[in-house]
DNA sequence: AACCCTTTTGCGTCCGGCGCACATGTTCAC
DNA sequence: GTGAACATGTGCGCCGGACGCAAAAGGGTT
């Protein structure tokens, strides 16, 4: 045993008067606690205790020793018990990462009933869209597309699907008109992203077959949520997420180019390093997060007519 | 490994900055050290690290928790180090337990140098001649007499040699003629102790052949202190130790009876609880008596007619 | 005087902590 | 780009130490 437990050993005889009494208490024999006792005097080369047959008293060492391992003992049970609190609910400060747009759009708007919920949680929500290090950047979680992730020795959890569509603004339609296939892409103006190559690679599934085209345009952005912006404003069509792309196709600022196809869905997941002994924290906002976006995400859900009785 | 040394080991290893550098630190391997952070995480249930294959860094509750563990791991040395420092040289209290006139005639005298030696000890020091609990009343060391040892759990270290002859006042011899053989005690007043009546029958030793005498006379005290100034007033007879009488006999206010006898000699004795790990306190001191009293006891020596070099 | 309870020590057992080897992954240097 | 060096994590086997039991020695209580 090392010597920071046979202090608190120590305090426990001391508190408890005895030998007997002290292993009792910790459900030892008493033949352990004096041997332990014996080991930490020899260690420390002074005598702690004296000792009658029935009685024990401090020396005048063990006196000033004890005052210190009381107080260790009782740092170590605080300690412990500070984390115990801590892993009662949700507190302290979490820390997020998240792509801007699907934040933007989807995870900032239900952030208040998440705090609501959480009254002594902090959250710190940083938007990037650029590829992270967890542990460097001391990131407790991140919400990522399945495309983004490569770190293989995080947990990856599945939160939604994301189904990418071909978007266009009806006056760039009137404009340009509409393609009929796959092909007629060549002929129009895609907007690209100039971040990931991959991106600018459409694959079109219509549920039988699907084929990859390489698409070209005047404009390209960093930015997902620029590539959205630019749709709308008739720059060409785009690829887009149905979470950003929803709204803008509900009220008819956006329609749907192509409708058979759409891209084999990819997932939206929340990234955090491990699942052992994960942190309240994080379980709870990624538990709400799934919570809220549920089998079918509100952005795939149809649309309600009706606000809720108010 | 108990937790209390798993928070140490924890802070090792986020101050050395990985578990590598705490096994180097400590002369453990790597795989030891992420075990007992690993049992230690699942203990709290809760993930105090972030690891990389690379680098670590702490969660939030892990950054808590290492202030406390880093506390509790400075706490543990400060409080091992108390103890080295303390076994460095004497200090603190002393609390001594004394026979009364053996203190105030020999110990009292010399304790001017023991105390110019060990200038940061403090000494407590209680005369009683009743029997003592060294356990219970907290006493570091007694001064006793063979005779008043009961206690078999004790170390009991001889400091020198305690003869007891037999004297008188000269008023007294004058008064009432000096006694020639043993026999002729009966026929004196012979002073009585009265706490201890073994010490009533008095041994007469002449180095052939001994002869116990239970003596009686008019009167008794409890101290032999008392019993020594009786005698110096020429109240009767009294068995006196050589600690007590040799001045006064050098000077002539007490003169001895009966020269050719003497009890046996006992002992004075330092009694302490343990040889183990003693004290320094308790061993300066009984070390100190011990050169003082020396081969020969001071009471015991020839008288010195020059006093020292001043 | 009998009994219970204390501390201590010897002895045998068993568990757990350790090192080693290896897998896996990251960083750095050439 | 590629390999060397080093990081954490896990399976495996061994060994030491911590424990319980039993008995000894002693003291307090009824």
């Amino acid at each position: 045993m090392d010597i920071a437990n046979q202090m608190i050993l120590f305090a426990k005889v001391v508190d408890t008067g005895g030998f007997s009494a002290a292993a009792r208490a910790l459900g030892l024999t008493p033949s352990a606690v004096s041997r332990q006792i014996g080991n930490l005097e020899d260690r420390l080369g002074a005598r702690l205790l004296n000792r009658s047959t029935r009685r024990v008293s401090l020396t005048e060492v063990g006196r000033e020793f004890h005052a210190r391992c009381a107080d260790i003992a009782r740092s170590v049970e605080d300690a412990e018990a500070l984390v115990a609190t801590r892993l009662d609910h949700p507190q302290g400060t979490l820390r997020i990462s998240a792509t801007s747009a699907f934040a933007k759009a989807q995870i900032l708007p239900i952030l208040p009933a998440f705090l609501a919920d959480n009254r002594d949680l902090k959250l710190s929500i940083e938007l990037t869209d650029r590829e992270i290090d967890l542990i460097g950047e001391n990131i407790d979680v991140a919400i990522r597309f399945t495309e983004q992730i490569s770190d293989t020795s995080m947990v990856a959890r599945k939160l939604a699907s994301n189904q990418r569509i071909f978007c266009a603004a009806p006056d760039y339609i009137r404009a340009f008109g509409e393609p009929k296939a796959p092909e007629d892409l060549a002929d129009h103006n895609c907007l690209r992203l100039s971040t990931v190559e991959k991106f600018n690679n459409w694959v079109m599934n219509d549920g039988h077959s699907k084929v990859s085209r390489r698409i070209t345009g005047n404009f390209e952005t960093n930015s997902s949520d620029a590539l959205y912006h630019a749709a709308l404003d008739g720059l060409g069509i785009a690829k887009l997420s149905t979470y950003l792309a929803r709204d803008a196709l509900d009220d008819g600022r956006l329609v749907r180019v192509l409708p058979d196809y759409a891209e084999d869905a990819s997932d939206v997941l929340a990234i955090y390093p491990n699942r052992r002994n994960l942190s309240p924290n994080v379980r709870a906002f990624v538990d709400f997060l799934a919570v809220q976006f549920g089998k079918v995400p509100p952005w795939e859900r149809e649309k309600q007519k009706d606000k809720s009785a108010a």
